[in-house]
DNA sequence: GGCTAGCACTCCGGCGTACTGAGTGCCAAC
DNA sequence: GTTGGCACTCAGTACGCCGGAGTGCTAGCC
């Protein structure tokens, strides 16, 4: 049914439209394409694409786009991820480098990925929930307001300010720091929670309204949905590059960007680094976004992941390059991360 | 030259053009706003206005938009900053009220002047060199290595990882520690970096390459000018509202949006909170912004504003109402970040 | 049976023409 | 200084007319 030259004709086709942007033709096809066949030839294969829903054309006596169904295939089948060259991969570590903090990893690596791809990227913050306790600190506003810092594993720092019902001495403080610590540290975020909930009945009678709001608090921080939402978003000016047609694919999905929930869910589950996932058109879950195309990863820990990274373009979109970047970048990441 | 009915065209003019987007002609003129004039009138007016260079027509026989400069005349003279209704004030309190720490402050101010104004929205983080030391602390990461963690009075926290030339015992940190706090905390950033200077002198001969280390890291922090150009930004959904024009409207505001620098270069200089500050087409330092004018201001306190919050769009905007919206965000944000 | 050559057909897109209507500038009158 | 009248200008639109790219189909060829 579907031979091998009409696959060839396929990959072809997607290669030409996604290069060009413009419906591609029978005979411009096997010119640029070294096809040992007439055009003729080539036209019935196309018919019999078409028939299978793998391309269509906008109208008649025009050339063809590939579908939805086209690039999925082209994507499963015809293509794998192609490797970077040296000198991208350098670039790459040497870009993700000289990052200071997590958020300085998270805005270059976004930054890196929408220049790698000429695509808008897409970074998601460390997940709390996969974190673990790296250290937490209680720093003295005032008599009756303490400062609350959880430090995670991948570097993230959450704050929060805790309204004391009645001043607590220093030595408390410091006391309630140290339990803090040794109940938290090292745990993951969801333990660390739980553990701590003994401390107020470790204190004395007369602190214990107090510590018990601070561990409140602590829970708070941690079980924060909002916290979990964290993304960096870059290389929206690439928008412009989609050309035409602009209510229909660049509005909806700068509104898109605005909205970070809608973000996270076209990320999807953080995969493990080594899979990328792509999702195209209408598998997008959003119908306003039904001509824009997700290639995305996991990264952290090959087993693990913490968090999610990827691209987000236009159907016809490179996937070969896309998906290597995004792979490469998720690797580096990882590692970065690891690191630190 | 300019007498009133003059300003009072220019006025509708500029009213009736914010609000179609469309060139304005002298007879809707006169039937929208209740001019006692007729349509010839208005025409010698417009004439004269076009002759001193406030308005211009886009071609022969359409209606009279206005210029840069008739902009300006606007803004200067013939408006005010309108008051918020008390339902928008009420609206911008409760938006606000919620946060949780600066990271929240900041993104709900975007958001929120984003959604006010219909436009794109940006806020400066407090900077650095305003900034005060809440407290400085060190976390043990590993034998050779810390964590430097800096939190200023305005809420941010600045993180760094120091590499020790050889370990340091636990009450050496511990020491280190309260040194650091002792010198710098209630200073402004620049001054508490020269202070920490001292603290390697005295230090235990053992320890002091490792004490110059920190201080070293501390410094670099608190001078990084990097961390001086961090910006929110949001609305860019809004950007479809520009409508027509895309490649010279919303192009290269796209790119600039990008461009962190850029931006800080737009907003400009942090202003007392009272004065807003606007910048109409070609005022702005970019040229290829020739069609965009910003409206900002300083937020934080009066005398010493911490840093800039604004909104972009096209210079055809509703300059009173982005100008009260931006004010009293500004109020409102410097009023919780006082309190905090 | 699959491939190819030829050919009639379709239809987008660019181009020139004509028309419409909003808006102007100017002049003469009030 | 204001107004009514009028001729003029010109963007925008509609219409018709090709040219060209591309197709589908049929008949012939290997």
């Amino acid at each position: 049914m579907l031979d091998d030259r009409k696959l060839d004709v396929l990959r072809a086709i997607v290669e030409d439209y996604v290069h060009t942007q413009e419906p591609v033709g029978s005979k411009a096809l096997v010119e640029r394409h070294h096809l040992e066949v007439s055009p003729a030839t080539v036209r019935n294969d196309m018919a019999a694409l078409e028939e299978e829903g793998f391309i269509t054309q906008p109208h008649t006596s025009a050339g063809r786009i590939p579908t939805d169904k086209g690039y999925r295939l082209f994507v499963d089948k015809l293509t794998s991820i192609k490797p970077l060259s040296g000198a991208e991969k350098r670039a790459i570590a040497t870009f993700l480098q000289g990052a200071v903090d997590l958020d300085d990893v998270v805005h270059r690596s976004v930054r890196l990925l929408a220049q790698l791809t000429q695509q808008v990227a897409i970074v998601q913050y460390p997940t709390l929930a996969r974190s673990t306790v790296r250290h937490v600190e209680l720093v003295t506003l005032s008599s009756s307001r303490l400062l609350l810092v959880l430090i995670t594993s991948a570097g993230r720092v959450e704050q929060r300010v805790v309204e004391l019902p009645k001043p607590l001495p220093d030595d408390v403080v410091a006391d309630v720091r140290a339990r803090l610590n040794t109940s938290a540290v090292g745990q993951r975020l969801s333990e660390a929670a739980v553990r701590v909930t003994s401390l107020p009945d470790q204190a004395h009678a007369a602190d214990k309204a107090a510590v018990t709001q601070i561990v409140a608090v602590f829970a708070e921080a941690v079980a924060d949905d909002r916290t979990d939402e964290k993304v960096a978003i870059g290389g929206t000016a690439n928008l412009t590059r989609f050309g035409d047609d602009f209510d229909r694919s660049i509005k909806p999905l700068l509104e898109a960007l605005e909205e970070h929930v809608v973000l996270l869910k076209l990320l999807g589950e953080a995969t493990s680094p080594s899979l990328v996932t792509v999702r195209i058109g209408h598998e997008v879950p959003y119908k306003q976004l039904a001509s824009t195309s997700v290639v995305a990863t996991g990264y952290g820990p090959e087993e693990q992941p913490l968090a999610t990274l990827g691209v987000v373009g236009p159907t016809r979109m490179d996937y070969p390059g896309s998906m290597a970047a995004v792979h490469a970048v998720a690797r580096y990441v990882s590692q970065i991360l690891s690191e630190a």
